[in-house]
DNA sequence: TCTGATTTCGTTAACGTTAACGAAAATTTG
DNA sequence: CAAATTTTCGTTAACGTTAACGAAATCAGA
């Protein structure tokens, strides 16, 4: 049992024949130092492996200074809403970081109003904040957010990313495509090379999301590349929210047959979905969709759907806190950029602790 | 933005007219404070909802104590082997907190020997340490060490658990029964009514783990549980790990008929089976297994194996870490009982780059 | 060369908790 | 009731890092 003590700021200034503020100075790239000692110390920290101890540096620094940091989420109406499990993984971390100095800021903006998203992000530049984790919702005032944060050299983390960033930024968030071909395999497997295929995006006020097209696209690409004679067409249903009467005839004479059919529903309104079809009588069906939110571990539950796609959204929050911290407190930013796993529900692995 | 300061031993002492020495030591229940200061600190704590400063603490402790887990786990032959992973997390648990002072000592038995296996512990009993991580692979001699665990008053986290422990100890592991159950659908959904089932049991010299029948139960009572009319076989084979050729010859019976088959298979060794019936010429055939190793991945990728079961041994071993830590440190034990969620893993989701 | 400005650097008091040390108070003993 | 014990409690120096403060050394300008 080797017990090696860790070296310490002091050491390193022993063996560099300097104070520990210097070393301190020169830790922090603060000025005061000059050339020739400042490359002494580097040396001895590089050969010592010198690595400060956080725990100490947190506790003074703590005292002085929490980090800010500001979240902006789309406004939760519903206790069991997505955004809502974003939230709390925030808050889990928060509180797992307290003592350490760190502390976040809520704001929220309307869903439906780019403008007001733009208003929100301004005003949180008033306050003086370390950091900055959103949503990319909006395509034009996102990229806007990104350059404003770049000048001001504020450190930026984008949860459940929608968008193609072009700049480059920080996403915890999941590969959609890859998600869509998730989909596809699973419902191939249940429904064959002989039953019918549908993809059902819904639409709501501000039209198709990205990430619902890229999850489309990830399902149709499952089945090109493993069907060689892919001879079967697989049906894209636009369906609005508001006024889907007429389009219940429509779905009606699509999927009224007798083959099995298989029904990938790009957003987490799966539940929708499934409660239409049974409204219209349609019988041998196997829907996969997205978020175990109430309404869809109900019909996971009921098994009237099969499958349901975990984004994990709470995780994707506790990650961003625990990664931003890191960032900086360390200057690492490897945990800034996560590609969150595609995490496949059935009704046996499913917990449903929260429905009780 | 608030910004409250968290109360600390001082302030308390303060409130409570007493010196940060006697708050001190009520805080750790050590002797020499009277009964009514006792009570007169304890409620200021409990008014003012004072929790101590972890980070203080330990920058205090760590340097005159660091915690020493024991760590025992069956030899690793191979770099990609199971337990390998387990120790990655631990690896990265003991890194992570490394400074805060812990330290894991590694420690290795004989799989097949359960003598080696009550002397390796014997034998970590006589260093000092802190905790105790291990895996219950051998009936007898695991509920031994409980009791002299409980003896020495010694925090004991399993691994994997494979035995109904009588005694309550602490658990990080998956429910196997949960695991066979999901599997059961997962096969079903591929493989409907009129197929053929198969549990594959893979023996080796200990014969048949618990684990392993627990998955089979949950296997089969998923069908019981949903399919009413219950009218087709699950076929168990028990496979020895050598001399499996006699029982190709039963295989091919068995399997040889143009029905779509199923296969569950118990333990990580599903690329066996898989590479089995693959010389044996039986198609149509649908596997699914355990654990992430190397050539079950090759499997998978290749469209030999359906679906694999991750049981997650990096985040078993990097839980117990933390739990223990957390339990050490704060008498908190509720990480010391996980149950880790059946993974689900198909090609589309699975990570290939140990592969490479 | 002297003054003043600037750069470089060492000293020190915190951050909140811990526990050793010893002083004071309370209790027991003869 | 004084001496000896025992119990109760306050003081203090750490843990490793930070940054303010000011001292010493170097440099610039006349």
């Amino acid at each position: 049992m080797n017990v090696s003590k860790n070296i310490g700021i002091k050491e390193i200034a022993v063996l560099a024949n300097v104070s520990i503020g210097t070393v301190d100075r020169v830790l922090h790239g603060r000025t005061g130092v000059s050339k020739s000692t400042k490359a002494k110390v580097l040396k001895i920290i590089e050969e010592t492996g010198f690595k400060r101890n956080l725990m100490a540096s947190r506790l003074k620094l703590a005292s002085s200074k929490t980090l800010q940091i500001a979240v902006l989420l789309p406004e939760i109406k519903n206790e069991m809403y997505y955004w809502h499990h974003s939230n709390a993984g925030i808050k889990k971390a928060v509180q797992e970081l307290n003592e350490q100095g760190i502390m976040a800021n809520y704001f929220y903006f309307n869903r439906l109003d780019p403008k007001n998203f733009k208003k929100s992000y301004n005003m949180i530049f008033e306050h003086e904040i370390d950091a900055l984790i959103t949503v990319p919702f909006f395509e034009k005032e996102t990229d806007e957010l990104i350059l404003k944060a770049e000048e001001l050299k504020l450190p930026l983390v984008f949860l459940d990313s929608m968008l193609n960033n072009k700049n480059k930024t920080n996403n915890i968030s999941q590969n959609s495509f890859k998600a869509g071909m998730v989909a596809g395999r699973l419902l191939h497997g249940l429904v064959g090379d002989c039953g019918q295929y549908f993809v059902f995006n819904i639409l709501n006020k501000r039209g198709i999301q990205i990430n619902n097209q890229q999850r489309e696209m990830g399902f149709r690409a499952y089945f090109e590349q493993n069907l060689k004679e892919f001879d079967f067409e697989i049906h894209s249903i636009n369906m609005p929210l508001e006024n889907k009467e007429e389009l219940e005839k429509d779905i009606q004479e699509l999927l009224n047959s007798d083959k099995t059919k298989g029904v990938f529903v790009t957003n987490a309104r799966s539940f929708l979905v499934s409660d239409m079809l049974k409204e219209c009588c349609i019988s041998n069906v196997n829907i996969i969709g997205f978020d175990l939110n109430l309404p869809n571990l109900e019909r996971l539950k009921s098994n009237d759907i099969k499958f349901l796609i975990n984004q994990n959204p709470e995780f994707q929050g506790y990650s961003a806190i625990k990664g931003l911290f890191k960032y900086l407190t360390e200057q690492d930013a490897s945990e800034l950029n996560l590609d969150i796993p595609v995490e496949i529900i059935i009704k046996e692995n499913a917990d449903f602790s929260e429905m009780n």
